[in-house]
DNA sequence: TGTACATCAGTGAACGCGCGTTCACTGATGTAC
DNA sequence: TGTACATCAGTGAACGCGCGTTCACTGATGTAC
C-alpha cells in the first residue's frame, strides 16, 4: 500500500483545485478565501498550506487550467476554418478570444489578475504557457509575411494580441463602453482585415 | 467675512486631492489609506468624511486631474504636428498615449482601476470625460472616412482606442512582456499606418 | 458693536470586519525489526 | 504477521494586521437681536 498519504495529498490539491476554479468562475478571484474552500474541501484551514505555499499558488494553478482551455478554444476555432487563408485565421482566432473572454469573465480576468505586490517573478510554467499561446498566433503571421525577421514576428505577435486584448478588455467593461458582440467582432475584423493589405 | 467655513472647507477638499494626486502619483491607488492622508494633510482622520463621502471620491477626483492632463499631454502632441495628415495625427497621438502612460504610469493606471464592487455606475463626469478624449481621436478619423456614418466612426474610435490601450498595458506589464519603448511604437505606428490602406 | 445661542466642521479613539497565515497539538500512516 | 516508534498530514483556534468608517464630544464660526 505504498504512498496512501501522497495520494492524499494528490486528491486534494486536486479537489481544492477544482473548488478553486468553480469559485473564480463564479465570482472571480475575490471568491478565493482559505476559510471557505476549506469548509467546501471537508478539511482543515490549515490542510491548504500543507499542499500550496500560499493562496496565490492555488491561483496560479487554477490560471494554469484556464490557459490550457483558452488554447484548445481557440485551437478548435481555427481547426473549422474552411479554407487557408491566414488573415482569416487570425480573424477566427480574435473571435474565439473574444468569445472565450464573454464566456468565462471571471477566470479570464484572473488571468491577468497577477500578484505584482511582491516582486517575485511569475512562475517559469506560466510564462511558457503563454509564450505556446503566442505562438499560435504567430504561425498564420509568419505565413501573411514570410519575409519578416522572427524577431519582429514576434513582435508583431504581441501587438497584435495586445490589441485584440485591449478591445476585449474596454468591450468587456460594461461600466464605460458597452458595446455589442457583433460591433466587438467587427471592430477586430476591420483592423485585422487592414493590416495585411 | 462670509464663507470662512466654506472658504477653509475648500482649502481641505483642494489639499486632500493635491495630497492624493501626489500619493498616487508615486505608488498608485494602494497608497491612498485615510490615516495617511490626515496626517499628510495635517487634519483628523474624521474631517475627510467632512468633504468627500468616501475614498473613492477622492481617488475619483484625481483621476478628474489625471483625464485633463492626459488631454492636454495628447493634444500638445498633435499640436506640434507639421502638415496634416489625419493617418499621421492618429499615430502622433497614440504615441503620446503611449508616452503619458509611461510617464505616468501609477496615476494613468489608476484611471482604469475603477471601484467595482458596488453596482453604483461611473460618475456623469467621468464618462463625459472620457468621451471628451475619444471626441479627440475621432476627429482625424472623421478626415481618413468622410463616407463613414457618425455610428460606425464612434466606434472605430473606441475600437482603435482600445487597441492601443492594449498594446500600451501589456507592454508596460514587464513582467510578462517587456518590449522596449521604440519597439512599442513601431507596433502601434505599424497598426494604425496599415489600416487607412 | 456686543451678547447669547445655534450650527456644524474638526477631533481621534474606537468599532468592526475581513482575512491570510501560523502553530501547538493529535492521530493516521509508514518503517524497522 | 506483529509491535514500537517516527513522521508528518490534518486540525481549527488564535494571531496579527490593515484599514475604512463612525461617533460622541469640542470649539470655532455664523446668526439673531
Amino acid at each position: 500500500m505504498a504512498g496512501k498519504v501522497e495520494q492524499k495529498r494528490k486528491e486534494l490539491t486536486r479537489r481544492l483545485i477544482d473548488i478553486g476554479e468553480a469559485r473564480i468562475a463564479a465570482g472571480g478571484i475575490e471568491q478565493i478565501k482559505a476559510r471557505d474552500l476549506a469548509k467546501e474541501a471537508g478539511c482543515a484551514t490549515g490542510a491548504i498550506y500543507n499542499v500550496f505555499g500560499d493562496l496565490n499558488d492555488l491561483i496560479m494553478a487554477v490560471n494554469g487550467r484556464t490557459f490550457i482551455r483558452l488554447g484548445a478554444h481557440v485551437t478548435a476555432a481555427v481547426d473549422k476554418q474552411k479554407g487557408d487563408d491566414p488573415v482569416e485565421t487570425l480573424i477566427i482566432m480574435s473571435h474565439a478570444y473574444l468569445n472565450f473572454a464573454q464566456q468565462n469573465t471571471p477566470a479570464w480576468r484572473t488571468l491577468f489578475d497577477l500578484e505584482m505586490s511582491t516582486d517575485q517573478n511569475v512562475p517559469q510554467w506560466y510564462l511558457a504557457e503563454l509564450e505556446k499561446l503566442l505562438s499560435i498566433i504567430a504561425t498564420p503571421l509568419t505565413r501573411i509575411f514570410p519575409e519578416m525577421t522572427r524577431e519582429d514576428i514576434m513582435l508583431m505577435t504581441r501587438g497584435l494580441f495586445s490589441s485584440v486584448h485591449g478591445i476585449v478588455l474596454l468591450g468587456l467593461e460594461k461600466r464605460i463602453s458597452a458595446v455589442p458582440t457583433t460591433k466587438l467582432e467587427k471592430m477586430i475584423t476591420l483592423i485585422l482585415r487592414n493590416l495585411a493589405k
